[in-house]
RNA sequence: GCCCCUCUAGCUCAAUGGUAGAGCAGUGGACUUUUAAUCCAUUGGUUCAGGGUUCGAGCCCCUGGGGGGGCACCA
C-alpha cells in the first residue's frame, strides 16, 4: 500500500485524489468523502462488533451459472430443500420492509437472493440492510423461486467478504466516459456488460487458435521480448537499457526472426501469441503494445498459410460467437454482413490496382511512368522509393479501403517484402499475402525466403534504402539470423495475424481500447 | 506533430451571458414477492486548471491539461 491510501478517512486524508468534495464533503453530506466516510465507519463498527469485513476464504457449493443450470427450470413459487452456499457482489438491493431482494453478481452470471426478516432474525436482517452496493457477500441458503418465478436463493446466513468503500457509478447507465472507462477498467467491467463480453470474447479466439494450432500439431514457444536489434519488421521500436550488461536493447516488434531459427533447429511447426511493440502512434486500430500470433510450418508455403488464416478466424468466430457471421464497416458509415465460412476471395496486389484505377501496373515497369501514374493519384513519392514501393503506395491510395469483405491480397513486390519469396511465376513478385476485412489489415504471411545468399543481398537492399532515407537510424544486419539460414531452413510458410484486430472483428467493436484491457494513456495526474 | 469535438454532483445527463438543476447512488421514513422496485422527504457543486472580455461567465476569448474522432506516422 503506498502512503497516500485514499482510504483514509477525511479528515486524515493529506492528498485529494478524484475527491472532488475535499472542500464542500464531509461525512454528514453525500459526496464522494462523505459516502467513503459512511462506509470507513461500517468498517470500524463491524470490527468493534468482533467480525472482520475481510475474510480470508469462502467455500461456495456452486457458481451462480452452476446454480442457474441446475435449477433454473423450477416453476414459479417453489421452495426446495437444496441448501447452496454461493457468492457474488452486491449489484442491486430492493428493500420492501421486512423484506430484502437482492442482486449478486458472480463472473459469469446473476441470481437474486431473497432474504426475509423472519428467516434470518432481527439483527442479520439489520446487518444486511447495511450491505451497500458493490460489496461482495457469501450467503447460504436454499433454492427457490418467487411467485413471478425469478430463481432465488432464500438466505438463512450471509457474510460480508469484502467491503466496498467506493461507490459503484450508475446502476442503470454504466460508465460512459471513456476515459474513465479505460483508466478504471475495474470500474467498468463491474458496471458493463458489453466490456465483459468483448474481453469473454477475446478469451475465446485466442483459446480457440491454440486448439485449432495444438490440433494441426504445432508445439507453442516463447521467445524473447528483449531483442539486441529489433528486426522482422519495419517499425520504430522501443529502446530500453540493461544494466548489468550495459547495453541497449529494443522491444521485440515482431516475433518472426527468432520463430524461423526453430524451424532451423527443427522444430517444424511453432507458433507463439505474444506482446509486440511499436514507437508509433495511437488510434482506434493501434496501441503501442499489441498482441500478435505467428506460426511457422515447414514444408510448407503461402497457399497453406492463406487456408490455416480462413480456418484459424473462422472457427474462432463460431466458438466465441457461436457463428460464423461477423459485421464488418467498410468506409463511411456502410456495414456489411459477411459468413466467414464463405470462401474468401483471393487477389494480386497488380490486379486489384488495375481493377481500382484501370490501367495496369508491374513492378517491372519503368520507374518513371509508375511515378507518373502515382501522382495522378495523389501518391507523393519519395526519391528513393522504387517500383515497389510506389505500387505499395498505389495500392494503399486506391485499392485498400475498398476490401471490406475478407480478401487475401498477394503478390507483393519483392521490394517491400524482404523475408517473403520470390514468386515461382514472375521474379518481381513474392509469393506473398496479406489478409484484410473491413478495410483492416488483419493478417500477413508468405512463403519464408530460405535462401541464405539471397537474404543477405535483401538485407543489404534494406540497408541501401534506408541509408537513402533519413528516417530511422538502420538496424544492422542480423548476422546470427544468416547465419542460422545457412545450417538450412526447409521450405516454410509463415503467417502473423494481428489478435487484437481479430478480436474487434469478431466482438464487433470499433476500437482496439475495447479489446485490450489496460490500454495505453497519458498518466493519470492525481 | 496537425485539425475538429469534448470535460458540470460518486455516476448518467440538463442549464438564451443573468439565483447551477434532474435521475440514479447516499441519508431519513413507509411497504413480506421486488425485478433499474415503488412512494414521501432530504444531503451533496472552486462547472478540468489558469488568465481575459463583461455590470455579470458553466456558457464568449486566450493558454495549458485529460479524453474522443480524423490526418500524419505505422513495409
Amino acid at each position: 500500500m503506498s502512503s497516500d491510501n485514499d482510504l483514509e478517512p477525511p479528515d486524515h486524508a493529506p492528498v485529494a485524489t478524484d475527491d472532488a468534495g475535499l472542500h464542500g464533503g464531509d461525512a454528514t453530506g453525500s459526496g464522494l468523502v462523505a459516502e467513503k466516510a459512511k462506509r470507513l465507519q461500517k468498517l470500524t463498527d463491524i470490527r468493534e462488533s468482533g467480525g472482520n469485513p475481510y475474510p480470508y476464504r469462502f467455500d461456495r457449493t456452486c457458481t451462480l451459472a452452476e446454480l442457474r443450470a441446475e435449477h433454473g427450470a423450477l416453476e414459479a413459487g417453489t421452495e426446495t430443500e437444496v441448501e447452496v452456499a454461493v457468492a457474488g457482489r452486491v449489484m442491486l438491493m430492493r428493500d420492501s420492509g421486512k423484506l430484502i431482494f437482492a442482486t449478486v453478481r458472480d463472473r459469469d452470471d446473476e441470481v437474486q437472493l431473497f432474504v426475509s426478516k423472519a428467516v434470518i432474525g432481527d439483527d442479520a436482517f439489520a446487518a444486511l440492510r447495511d450491505l451497500d452496493l458493490g460489496d461482495w457477500v457469501g450467503v447460504h441458503g436454499t433454492v427457490m423461486t418467487t411467485r413471478k418465478g425469478e430463481l432465488s436463493v432464500k438466505v438463512q446466513q450471509f457474510e460480508l467478504l469484502s467491503k466496498a468503500v467506493r461507490p459503484l457509478p450508475d446502476k442503470w447507465h454504466g460508465l460512459t466516459d471513456t476515459d474513465t472507462r479505460f483508466r478504471q477498467r475495474y470500474a467498468d467491467l463491474i458496471v458493463n456488460e458489453e466490456a465483459r463480453r468483448s474481453f469473454r470474447v477475446r478469451h475465446e479466439i485466442i483459446a480457440s487458435f491454440r486448439r485449432t494450432l495444438h490440433g494441426r500439431g504445432f508445439i507453442e514457444v516463447e521467445t524473447p521480448v528483449l531483442h539486441v536489434e529489433a528486426g522482422g519488421a519495419h517499425a520504430r521500436p522501443f529502446i530500453t537499457h540493461h544494466n548489468a550488461l550495459d547495453m541497449q536493447l529494443y522491444l521485440r516488434i515482431a516475433l518472426e526472426l527468432h520463430l524461423k531459427r526453430l524451424i532451423v533447429g527443427g522444430m517444424e511447426r511453432v507458433f507463439e501469441i505474444g506482446r509486440i511493440f511499436r514507437n508509433e502512434g495511437i488510434s482506434t486500430r493501434h496501441n503501442p503494445e499489441f498482441t500478435m500470433m505467428e506460426l511457422y510450418q515447414a514444408y510448407g508455403d503461402y497457399s497453406e498459410m492463406i487456408e490455416i488464416t480462413e480456418r484459424l478466424i473462422t472457427q474462432a468466430a463460431l466458438d466465441a460467437t457461436g457463428t460464423s457471421v461477423v459485421t464488418v464497416h467498410g468506409p463511411g458509415e456502410a456495414s456489411l454482413e459477411v459468413d466467414l465460412a464463405q470462401p474468401w476471395r483471393q487477389a494480386r496486389m497488380i490486379d486489384l490496382i488495375e481493377e481500382a484505377i484501370g490501367v495496369p501496373v508491374h513492378p517491372s515497369q519503368p520507374l518513371e511512368e509508375l511515378r507518373a501514374l502515382a501522382a495522378q493519384h495523389g501518391v507523393a513519392c519519395a526519391p528513393r522509393w522504387g517500383t515497389g514501393k510506389i505500387i505499395e503506395e498505389l495500392f494503399e491510395a486506391t485499392a485498400e479501403h475498398r476490401l471490406v469483405a475478407p480478401t487475401f491480397v498477394t503478390g507483393h513486390p519483392v521490394e517491400i517484402s524482404p523475408l517473403a519469396r520470390v514468386d515461382r511465376n514472375d521474379p518481381f513478385l513474392t509469393e506473398r499475402f496479406e489478409l484484410f476485412i473491413g478495410g483492416r489489415e488483419i493478417a500477413n504471411g508468405y512463403s519464408e525466403l530460405n535462401d541464405p545468399v539471397e537474404q543477405r543481398l535483401r538485407f543489404e537492399d534494406e540497408q541501401t534504402a534506408k541509408d537513402l532515407g533519413d528516417d530511422e537510424a538502420a538496424t544492422a544486419i542480423d548476422e546470427d539470423y544468416l547465419r542460422a539460414l545457412e545450417y538450412g531452413l526447409p521450405p516454410t510458410g509463415g503467417l502473423g495475424i494481428g489478435m487484437d484486430r481479430v478480436a474487434m472483428l469478431i466482438a464487433g467493436v470499433h476500437s482496439i481500447k475495447e479489446v485490450i484491457l489496460f490500454p495505453t494513456l497519458r498518466p493519470e495526474v492525481f
